[in-house]
This record gives C-alpha cells, structure tokens and sequence, in this order.
DNA sequence: CAATAGATCATCT
DNA sequence: GATGATCTATTGC
C-alpha cells in the first residue's frame, strides 16, 4: 500500500491501524544526536496524535545559544526550560497571538537545540483534519505550515514537555521507508542567520510549505 | 500572481 | 513596549 491509497483511504481508524503495524517508535538514541542530523533524520517519520497522523516532509534546525534565531538564544529562561531537558521530548510554544508551533528537542540534556517540525502529510483521521482547518481548500493545505500542522492534528502547549517515546504526542518510523530527494536550503521567517542552509524538506512535495 | 495588513498575546528588554 | 520560527484575506498588477 502507498502513502497516497494511505491517505485516501482516509477511514481514521485504518490507516492509523496499518501505520502501527508497519512502524516502531522512534527511540530517544534517535533525537540524543546533533541537531542538524536530527532535522534531516525526521523527515518521512510520522507524527501520531489521537485519531490523527502525518508524514513529517520539512522541518528546521534550531541550534542554541550561538543561533540568534534560536529562543535558546537568550539562554535558560522558564520558557526555554524544555529545551535544556532531556531529547524526544515536545517543546510546544504560542506565536503571533494565534499560533502554535511543534518542536522535537535533540542533543543529550543540557544542551539546547530542536527541530521545528514545518509541514506534514496528512496519512489518518483527515476528516477530524478538515473539520479543524475548515478554511484548508485541499488536502495539501491542511498541514502544510507550522501553524497548520498544530491546528490540524489538535497539538496545543499542553503538550509542551510531552515524551515523543511514550504518548500520546508519537513519532513513528516505518520498517520500510520510501526513498524520496532530499531539498535544504534557508529558514523560513527568521531574520538573524537568514543564509543558515537548515532547512530541510523532501524535494517536490506538495505538501511542504510555499 | 505578489505585496501587504490585521489578528492578538507570551516573552523578554 | 516591541517583537515574533504564522496564516488568511484583501488589494493591486
């Protein structure tokens, strides 16, 4: 079965059944690792929360206290706590007044980078999707944003400190990955370190954002 | 299409 | 008191 007759066959509780059987969770090993490979390591895993689950096709590496981009930038605060804590965790923080953003802590504990999760490819539970994005005009736009993908798949900052290992925020990765064409390049919305090539995305996606 | 404004609040200076 | 790891609607070409 493809992702795509995945996805179609969008009967929540299917595909999220058949994503559990082909995949394991993502252990800690796999986040206690340098940021950047962490970045480029997440894509084509896929996120599972409640009735939801998505392919993960971008995300960006945060790096610490020398990434003036990073909100470790300015050291150890309440807010960055989690981020100095130990990898596979969930730092979920509030943006703009309106928005959350997912991102997966990496490193060993101390130390502080994360990756921000961009845009997702919405695998299961895509009805309960468009019922929380009403405005998304297609599949592709349901979570094709960092903004989207929280709305989407109802990840609040409840969830910030979450365990990815353990639930019931998930990150799964399955037995048999299909290749795909790796793209880097920029951030996205940053201004300090714009030229930073730590972005990464899966080449040709419809799903990756802009 | 591209550019822009508005929504709206936690966080840090 | 300003800023921001965003999204959407609207305007203008």
């Amino acid at each position: 079965m493809s992702f795509g007759e995945l996805a179609i066959a969008s009967d929540g509780e299917m595909a999220l059944r058949e994503i559990e059987r082909r995949s394991y969770i993502l252990p800690r090993s796999f986040y206690e690792r340098p940021t950047v490979e962490v970045a480029r390591d997440i894509l084509g895993k896929i996120l599972v929360h409640g009735r939801t689950a998505g392919r993960i096709v971008e995300a960006e590496a945060y790096l610490g206290e020398q990434d003036r981009a990073a909100h470790a930038w300015h050291g150890l605060t309440p807010r960055t706590r989690v981020l100095y804590g130990p990898p596979g965790h969930a730092y979920v923080y509030f943006i703009y007044g309106m928005y959350e953003c997912l991102n997966f802590v990496a490193e060993p504990e101390g130390v502080p980078g994360c990756v921000l999760i961009r845009a997702l490819e919405p695998l299961a539970g895509l009805d309960l999707m468009r019922r929380r994005r009403p405005k998304a005009r297609s599949v592709h736009e349901l979570a094709s944003g960092p903004g989207k993908l929280t709305q989407a798949m109802g990840i609040t900052r409840r969830l910030n400190g979450a365990d990815l290992t353990r639930g019931p925020l998930l990150v799964r990765a399955l037995r048999n990955e299909p290749s795909f064409e790796l793209g880097v390049g920029p951030r996205i919305g940053v201004r300090h370190c714009a030229d930073w090539p730590l972005r990464f995305y899966i080449r040709g996606h419809p799903c990756v954002s802009r």
